[in-house]
DNA sequence: CGGTATCCACCAAGATACTG
DNA sequence: CAGTATCTTGGTGGATACCG
């Protein structure tokens, strides 16, 4: 962590944490942006479903191409959110599975979405107006 | 939503519900990328905290310009996540809030940015690792 | 099947300047 | 203070082709 982060270390809710989110210098912050990524959410909301193929987070996550999706699992693999296992049988298998951490962050992301899926009407009412002002 | 979505309705997670992130036009997957864009993220977390003013909101996320900040705070205004009240006084005073709903997703987030806080080693360690290979 | 390589278009986003 | 307007550019992401 950087010494500003230990700095600010007594201020906000996180008090009891040094890193910090807000900070553009946190790794935290990189975390964050990775798995809020446009792709990456969607692939660990996948995920926490279970170990996926290639192709079926592929035909799972509509609208992903290919290498979106490659860079999204290897961004995860990076921040040490999945694994992947590679069989190294003919034809190709691979699987993405979670790991602890990713599990327990698919699964905030999980109620996020459930919010948001349940809230769907309200969503949808509220843009109207916005639009119609 | 869409009628592909009512199908699939039995079988996630989420089967009690009609609407379905993954589905590329349901609403709930726009409100999913309006909130997990890289400002908006913060700026939901930051107004966690309490309503904030705009500039307020630019000091504490770090690296937002203004530009980017009154675009996210228009995106979660329109989505209904956030109110935006304006004083019309002199010298100008906007101040913006949560609203319940914007309240529960930012709340959400909080829990998931302190996991990434939490686990800052940990995330250290293996894009360290990833890196070396 | 499970990717990578390459090219290209577009837009997100930064910088700057200006206004109510 | 709280933004909007305009310009410019770098990177995101799609399409296509190809490889182990």
């Amino acid at each position: 962590m950087t010494t500003d982060a230990v700095d600010r270390a007594e201020l906000g809710p996180s008090a009891a944490l040094v890193a910090d989110v807000f900070a553009s210098a946190c790794s935290s912050r990189a975390a964050f942006e990775t798995i809020t990524g446009k792709w990456a959410s969607l692939v660990l909301l996948a995920l926490a479903e279970g170990p996926h193929r290639f192709g079926e987070l592929r035909r799972r996550v509509e609208g992903v191409s290919e290498k979106m999706l490659s860079q999204a699992l290897h961004g995860l693999e990076r921040e040490g959110l999945l694994t992947r296992t590679d069989h190294g049988s003919v034809p190709p298998r691979v699987d993405y599975a979670l790991t602890p951490l990713g599990d327990d962050i698919a699964r905030r992301l999980r109620e996020l979405a459930d919010l948001l899926q349940a809230a769907v009407p309200t969503l949808d009412e509220s843009r109207a107006a916005y639009d119609a002002r």
